[in-house]
DNA sequence: TATGAATGAGAATTCATTCAT
DNA sequence: CATGAATGAATTCTCATTCAT
């Protein structure tokens, strides 16, 4: 065949270089911070050259914003999927929340998802965008709205009492997490399980003492 | 009488110079983030030559932890005293319970409240033992102490039930935040003042289905 | 039938190509200058993809020596063109003169003439050579050889009066010339018509009162 | 006297690093243009740290104008120098005029006011302002008006007839220079004095025909 | 003690040039 | 041949830190 300009993706060439690329920054830039972060060690843990970097992501602003945008769709996946593994209607509401309290929590200590929320308190100031436009719009939005769709349905099947769905969403999240951000001293130190399961039982049973009908 | 401080704004002492570098380190570094934040920044803003920075605090991580310590002091003193207020047998049980979450979000809002959990979160990963040595310990800890004798007080009062008080101290402060920090953008966006009144009531209310006897 | 072009304004043969690249480089270098011209700039101007550049020109020393070399040529053409014009015995002498300083400033002021000789002038410390035998021999001394042959026409034929024709040639131009390289602050700066005429007109009378007999 | 600045001329104090900064900008920048010459090869050749430049410079570009500037200054006061030893009333106009001319060509044919105008010549296109402001108002135009003043009082004199004295200058000067530039390869090659002298004494009797009364 | 000046060690970014297709 | 992609080697500029006063 000649050559007829193979369409798609403008974006041609080693994508797989794009993708080595992407991961390293995520990994190095969750480690070390942004300022903190040099191209060179991304080129590195990229095993590619420095300048392939600029060539694919044009500079180290761009690519934060690439990378933070990655892994936050990553991320925001896993969650969703957790929501959406909850049961409509289900039989035993107390374990169906505790499941899914598992699951988020699971979701939300995941070392990535600290080393993303670390890079965003960090760089919020010099990325005042980042977190509308990147991370809460596509991201904690969806999640909270699914979030918030099921307290709904929870409601209106009569299992539980609210007025506010949304609300009641935000109160179930904050419960189950309650200073588990103070035991994994911000994601730095791991959480024993069954701290982990304590919080989230504890949180359940106060949500449902909350919101019960 | 040993200090003969020249009139005007001009030079100070030695204490008051210590005082200057450490307050606009605090500010500078909140704003800027550690790393982005170079220490003639700091001189500038505290209109001393650099050395004097190295005089007083020895190097940059030095000057940080001295910053972070100094703010996160004065800002849980800010906190401690919010629940000091809080009345020992309180009669209206509700009224009580939102004028203390009224004075605890306000604590946890103020921006510099916000510059240093950002400047935390940040930069926990280079200096882990921050979080446990200058931030938690005498900080938080003290702060949820004090909750959860306050929450114990009232729990032998019979004005709540409670099995575990430190955890009802975390519920409640979980849920008088609930997602204040998603509204404020981690701190960069004011949010409306009714908004926060809202948070803290349904907040508070929820609290008081959970933990009322 | 081995190119099937494109339709539109694509990809030319292969001298077509050569051209284009050299056209591209005079202009890029001439605006920009050796050191500041990319060959990735060069290769946008010309519509090529940068190693055809190195394809056809070797390296970027190279294609600076093709490209003042070509542009050299076409200069020195209209130069020449421009000598060739004058009338063997004319009739009235202080005119011709005054159409032949007019053709050899245009051809001295056109913006193209003022790159390369920037060019020169920047480049000549790094490339010694290129006076010598890209410039100078085939070019101004071809056209100066040319003047002072028209300079000995005239002593010949009585009208001037002169010991060395390539001398009064020197002296005819740099009259003509006088200080128009400040003028055009050396050519980045349009001269008005009437500045440039009044040069001439007054060079012109000084080198007949020089060299009339 | 309390410093005795260490033997040699190895270390110094404030003003004489600044004033090597600029000596050695100019040499390097003189040999190797200005985007060829890179801060390290100043600050090697000032035997300087970079950083220093930087301190004392600002940039790269600031550098440049100090230097062309500070260059600029020094040629033109020998400029002037020259003209000011120009008599008065001369008793040989003629030796007089011979002996400003060779005062001028040397002033410009010596290397450093070479290195200077080919630089001027290359980085007009990137620094426009660079010959209006700095060269040639303080310099160019103050030697032009020097000498016109000084055709003037010529003519006055009853010595010359010209109704021009600044195009009687310009004139002047472009008969003695005739093709030195072309003869010295852009001040790259050394030119033979009797060369300069021939070029210098055919100029003034050219000019002396045209302008002698 | 306070400071103006100096500097060694990087860091982001660019560029001429070369592969692999 | 032509080209998209890749890279080694600079280059400008910054910064924490130290001297010398």
């Amino acid at each position: 065949m000649t050559t007829d300009t193979p369409p798609g993706p403008p974006l041609r060439g080693r994508v797989e270089k794009r993708e080595a690329i992407l991961r390293a920054a995520q990994r190095v830039f969750g480690a070390k911070g942004y300022a903190a972060t040099t191209m060179d060690d991304i080129a590195e843990a990229a095993e590619v050259a420095t300048p392939t970097i600029y060539n694919h992501m044009g500079n180290k602003e761009q690519l934060f914003r690439y990378a933070i945008g990655a892994a936050n769709e990553r991320l925001n996946a896993r969650t969703l999927e957790a929501l959406a593994a909850f049961p409509a209607d289900p039989e035993d509401l107390r374990e169906a929340l505790l499941e899914l309290a598992a699951n988020l929590t699971r979701c939300m200590l995941d070392p990535d998802a600290w080393a993303i929320r670390r890079l965003i308190y960090a760089e919020i100031g010099r990325f005042p965008d980042l977190f509308a436009d990147t991370v809460n719009r596509p991201g904690r939005d969806a999640s909270l709205d699914a979030l918030a769709g099921r307290m709904a349905q929870l409601a209106h099947a009569g299992r539980l009492r609210m007025d506010d769905p949304a609300r009641a969403g935000s109160h179930f999240i904050a419960l189950i997490w309650a200073d588990l951000d103070a035991e994994s001293a911000l994601g730095t130190r791991p959480v024993p399980p069954d701290a982990v399961r304590r919080t989230e039982r504890t949180g359940v049973d106060a949500f449902l003492r909350a919101y019960a009908p």
